[in-house]
DNA sequence: CGGATTTGACCCGCGC
DNA sequence: GCGCGGGTCAAATCCG
C-alpha cells in the first residue's frame, strides 16, 4: 500500500475559503504548535508555497504508553514525546486510528534491552563514534511529517537548523538532508528530501519536538498575508509514513482544530480515504 | 575567526 | 554471514 499512486487536486470549496481565511494565523499555530507549544512568532518565509502542506505521520514509530524505564533520552524533548508516540496525549485520551504497541512489542523491548546489556562487555563498542547503545535502547521518537510544494528544499520554518549530513536514496535522484536543531539542547531533527514522483513537491520530517522557543522574534504574520496561497495538492502518501487521520493528527495537535486549520487536514484526509476505497 | 556546510567514512539494522 | 541502505560523525572546507 506503500504507493497509491493518487494524485489530485483539493477542489474543496471549504478548504479554499479556509485557507483563505486567515492562513496566517493557521500557519502561526501550526508551526507554533510543531514546536515546544509556547508562544512564537514566526516570520513567514514566504517559502511554503503550497497551503495548506499535506501531513504524514510515521506510524512505525508509535510506542505504547508503557515506555518502560527508558534511560535518560537523548535529548530532554522525550516525557512529551512518550506521550506523542503512541498518538494518544492524556488530554486526548480518544483514540487514533492509530493503535498502540501491543505487549508482544514490549516484551521484545525487554529483549533488546537484555542484548543491549550483553554486549556492553563487547570492546570493539566502545570505539569511536558512537550512539549510545548499551542499555540506551532506541529512542522512538516521535515523527511528524509533511508535504509542502516548493522549489527550495530546506523550508524556513522559524527555528534555527544545522546541516549534519546528506545521503543519496535510493530509487530517488535527490538526496536526503539531515538537520538538527542549534536550540539549546533542542535536539531536534528534520529530515528534508524531494518527493522523486513529484520533485516539486519537497517532504520534510520532524524528528521530537522543540523545547525552547521559536528564536526568531517577532514580525508577525505579514509575510504570511502577502503570500500566494495555492491550491493544496493531495500526493500519494510514501513508503512508511501514512496520512494521518483527523483525530490522530488532533491528538498530536489539540489545539489545532480550535484554529481552523484542522478543517483543511479533514478535507485532505477524506479525499485520501476515498481514494483508498475505491483501491 | 567562528559557525555552517560538505562529504567520505563508519555504524547499525534488516533482509536474503 | 554478508551485503545493502539509511543514519550519523567529524575533518575539511566554505563563508560572512
Amino acid at each position: 500500500m506503500a504507493n497509491m499512486g493518487f494524485s489530485g487536486e483539493i477542489t474543496s470549496a471549504a478548504t479554499t475559503a479556509a485557507a483563505e481565511a486567515s492562513e496566517g494565523d493557521k500557519w502561526d499555530s501550526f508551526l507554533n504548535l510543531l514546536g515546544a507549544g509556547v508562544h512564537q512568532d514566526f516570520v513567514a518565509p514566504a517559502l511554503f508555497d503550497s497551503y495548506p502542506p499535506l501531513i504524514l505521520e510515521d506510524i512505525l514509530h508509535e510506542q505504547d504508553t508503557n515506555q518502560k524505564l527508558l534511560p535518560s533520552p537523548p535529548f530532554s524533548a522525550v516525557p512529551e514525546s512518550s506521550e506523542c508516540l503512541n498518538n494518544n496525549p492524556p488530554e486526548t485520551p480518544n483514540s487514533s486510528s492509530i493503535s498502540s504497541l501491543s505487549n508482544e512489542e514490549a516484551a521484545n523491548d525487554e529483549q533488546q534491552t537484555k542484548a543491549d546489556e550483553e554486549q556492553d562487555e563487547d570492546p570493539d563498542k566502545t570505539r569511536k563514534l558512537l550512539k549510545p547503545k548499551k542499555n540506551q535502547k532506541k529512542e522512538r521518537v516521535p515523527r511528524f511529517a509533511f508535504m509542502t510544494k516548493s522549489e527550495i528544499d530546506h523550508l524556513d520554518d522559524g527555528y534555527r537548523w544545522r546541516k549534519y549530513g546528506q545521503k543519496a536514496v535510493k530509487n530517488c535522484p535527490f538526496p536526503r538532508s539531515y538537520y538538527r536543531c542549534t536550540g539549546g539542547g533542542c535536539g531536534v531533527k528534520k529530515r528534508v528530501e524531494r518527493s522523486s514522483e513529484d520533485t516539486t513537491v519537497v517532504v520534510t520530517t520532524y524528528e521530537g519536538r522543540h523545547t525552547h522557543p521559536c528564536p526568531i522574534t517577532s514580525r508577525g504574520s505579514i509575510g504570511f498575508a502577502q503570500q500566494q496561497v495555492v491550491q493544496p495538492h493531495m500526493y500519494s502518501p510514501l513508503e512508511n509514513l501514512t496520512t494521518t487521520t483527523t483525530s490522530s493528527f488532533d491528538s498530536w495537535f489539540p489545539s489545532l482544530g480550535q484554529h481552523g486549520l484542522l478543517q483543511d487536514i479533514v478535507v485532505a484526509d477524506q479525499v485520501m480515504r476515498q481514494a483508498e476505497e475505491q483501491m
